[in-house]
DNA sequence: CGTCTGAATGTTATGACATTACATGTCGAT
DNA sequence: ATCGACATGTAATGTCATAACATTCAGACG
């Protein structure tokens, strides 16, 4: 279940374009960070984008439209994650909460709701960026 | 609390809109059936949004780049609301969670991290959609 | 009454994010 | 060898959102 096949050239690259960045990227971000590589259209970072997520190594967040490295990449199977998102200085924490995720399941079982993707996320300030009084 | 002030004629034609369209709708559907009404500009539903959202009238759906009216519009104030999303009809069906809030609120406190917003959404699909047996 | 001011509006242009469509390449199985 | 499945390259287009600037409207105040 956590095994997935080798990664291609671009699925290689786009991973560690976001491994490197500590922060969440953007698809245009990755792509010029790629530009040496040889990576020219954006279709080949989303491609390798689909493609990493699906394996769990890449997340998506959908309200800033940007993807992140998993923190875990074997640590959580298919639970459902939430993000906390510093709109200050971009860092993201992933982690799950087995309560909110039963929570959930019991409101999408009572109303026979067939889920395909839960997005959970928390934008605001982190302790540092408040600590340091950020704009 | 729950009082705003009155809304302007294009905060009007947006809202209406929405309430009209019982399914979310995106910045630029909203547009365009706002076309005889004198609409010619994103911005002019852009900026109606903005306030309708401050007002708690309209929330935004962040995974599907859409708008719904509130179905509740005073039922909970400033609660953390999650929402299913059928991603066949575009049915979206709003609710909360005290538990919910509860264990993110908790983790919020835990780590210290000051909340801006909130975002729980569940795509799928939903019982009439599973029933007939949707494509 | 005049005018100052803040909020809302109108308009053009541009920026940011994502996908369609089609051609080409790669590699293993038969 | 050639077939099929998958990955890739490229151009064009579609979709979502905001910047910048001019104008209009309604109420406060002398």
């Amino acid at each position: 279940m956590t095994a997935h096949p080798e990664l291609t050239r671009n699925q290689t690259l786009v991973l560690k374009a976001l491994d490197r960045a500590e922060g969440p990227l953007s698809a245009y971000g990755i792509l010029d960070r790629l530009r040496d590589d040889g990576f020219r259209a954006p279709l080949q970072v989303y491609r390798a984008l689909e493609k990493l997520q699906q394996f769990g190594l890449v997340h998506r967040l959908e309200s800033i439209n940007a993807f992140v490295a998993c923190c875990q990449p074997h640590g959580h199977r298919h639970e459902t994650i939430a993000f906390a998102i510093c709109s200050h200085c971009g860092r993201v924490d992933e982690f799950s909460d087995a309560a909110v995720e039963e929570r959930l399941n019991e409101w999408v079982r009572a109303h026979r709701f067939k889920p395909a993707k839960t997005t959970i996320e928390i934008s605001g300030e982190c302790a540092d960026c408040t600590a340091r009084g950020a704009g």
